[in-house]
RNA sequence: GUGGGAUUAGCUCAGUUGGUUAGAGCACUGGUUUGUGGUGCCGGGGGUCACGGGUUCGAGCCCCGCAUCCCACCCCA
């Protein structure tokens, strides 16, 4: 038997039936906060991920499913959705073109990973970007709109928030960070020496306990923003306030792909394992010059479906449509003639054999049928069809051309 | 990539110190004497015990390998 590749599953029956109720009610909201949906290619050329992602994170050195394809092109699968939509953006010149441009998306994207709860190697998100809006209101809107779609869906998180600092604080602070944990360089952990060379901020959000109270003296970022950076993170901190949006501010939150500055803020859950970011973004104002187009700002966040799958709250599944069935072999093509009509505009659902109403029943039962409508004996002879409505338990039998 | 645990029917799981033909519940399917379901009763099908080796008279059970999943690290959505 073959089966599917490691860390990459089947999305069917009830797993689909969750799937796309997140994909529609997220679609939704989206289409309300004004955004437009966009649709870019699984496949594109390395250079664009490590241009934008940043050769240092994890996710480009070492997680990407990268190959030279048959025209000698160095490409690979997406592994995340940002890079792809900022390249669209730019090639369509909608960055000279100036004004607002919102898109959303959800697709699959590939990584490389050892796969566990909640992280495969094939997965699906669903996010937004948005360009051309400098105001940190464009910031606020991302996150109220995240948690829209978590509230919509009933699902209970925990918000953190942070700054990163733009041109003016960042690289100020960063040296700063470097000088202090140069002085303790003996005291911290292997991956942290990595990160002081690779991305120092990165050691902020180190797991190890002994790094961590280390870094407790470290200088922190947010206590050190220029008066632009500190300004927008107040004014972004009142609207959660005004909006009765729940945060906490850490102060060690730092997102892992290089392109992100100011807002940076992630969804957590508590019930789904040790991968527990559900949602994750911020702004990357630079990110489009980056890739050789006009300074543009944005914003935008990515949500990870399969974590959110057995978070979401379904609405109870209603009896829906028509079950139909014969109790005589003769009135089977007649069924077959009237279901074909009836599919015009409902769901219908047919059963080929002659049986019993009994097993009629609960064949409409099975199928959550609300009509179950039989043909027998009787009825062949009146050119009839009885119909019985399970949900108010009530019969009646129509001719068939009232059916 | 590192460390640990698990793997028996479609699903959730029993299976004694290694000993006849590997079980249960649910699901599926048929019947319940020919017109009333979701909730009665009776029956039926379905397992290379993940896979490959080894030890043994004998392996679901012990040993080795391998695959996958789970947990933690790591990383991140």
């Amino acid at each position: 038997m073959i089966s599917s590749l490691r860390g990459m599953n089947d999305i069917l029956e009830e797993d689909y039936e969750r799937f796309t109720y997140f994909i529609n009610t997220a679609t939704k909201i989206a289409q309300n906060y004004g955004f437009h949906f966009i649709q870019t290619p699984l496949l594109e050329e390395t250079a664009l991920f490590k241009r934008s992602v940043g050769e240092s994170s994890d996710i480009v050195s070492k997680e990407m499913y990268q190959f030279i394809d048959k025209g000698e092109n160095d490409v690979c699968l997406r592994p995340e959705g940002t890079a792809g939509v900022v390249r669209a953006f730019i090639q369509k010149k909608l960055d000279k073109a100036g004004g607002i441009h919102r898109f959303f998306y959800h697709g699959a994207m590939f990584r490389y990973e050892r796969p566990q709860k909640g992280r495969l190697r094939q997965f699906h998100q669903f996010g937004v970007e948005s360009f051309g809006v400098d105001s940190v209101y464009e910031d606020a809107s991302m996150i109220m709109m995240v948690a829209d779609i978590l509230s919509a869906c009933g699902i209970g998180y925990r918000l953190q928030l942070n700054s990163l600092g733009d041109l003016n604080c960042m690289p100020p602070y960063r040296e700063n960070l470097i000088n202090f944990v140069k002085n303790i360089e003996d005291k911290i952990c292997e991956d942290c020496v990595r990160r002081v060379a690779t991305n120092p901020i990165r050691v902020l959000d180190c797991k190890n306990p002994t790094c961590q109270e280390l870094y407790e003296k470290a200088p922190k970022l947010i206590n050190n923003l220029c008066s632009g950076c500190k300004d927008d993170f107040d004014i972004l901190k009142k609207v959660l306030d005004d909006n009765s949006i729940a945060y906490e501010i850490n102060t060690n939150l730092v997102r892992g792909l290089d392109y992100y500055s100011k807002t940076a803020f992630e969804f957590v859950s508590d019930e789904i394992g040790s991968q527990s970011a559900i949602a994750g973004g911020g702004r990357y104002d630079r990110l489009i010059e980056f890739l050789d187009g006009r300074p543009t700002p944005a914003v935008g966040f990515a949500m990870g479906i399969e974590r959110l799958m057995e978070l979401i709250q379904m609405p109870e599944s209603k009896r829906e449509g028509y079950y139909m069935g014969a109790m005589d072999d003769e009135a089977v093509d007649l069924v077959m003639s009237l279901a074909h009509k009836k599919r015009k505009t409902d769901k219908t659902t047919i059963d080929y054999k002659a049986k019993n109403l009994k097993n009629h029943l609960k064949g409409a039962d099975k199928v959550n049928a609300r009509f179950c409508c039989v043909i027998g004996t009787n009825e062949m002879e009146n050119q009839t069809i009885w119909i019985k409505d399970l949900e108010n338990k009530t019969e009646q039998t129509l001719s068939i051309e009232e059916f």
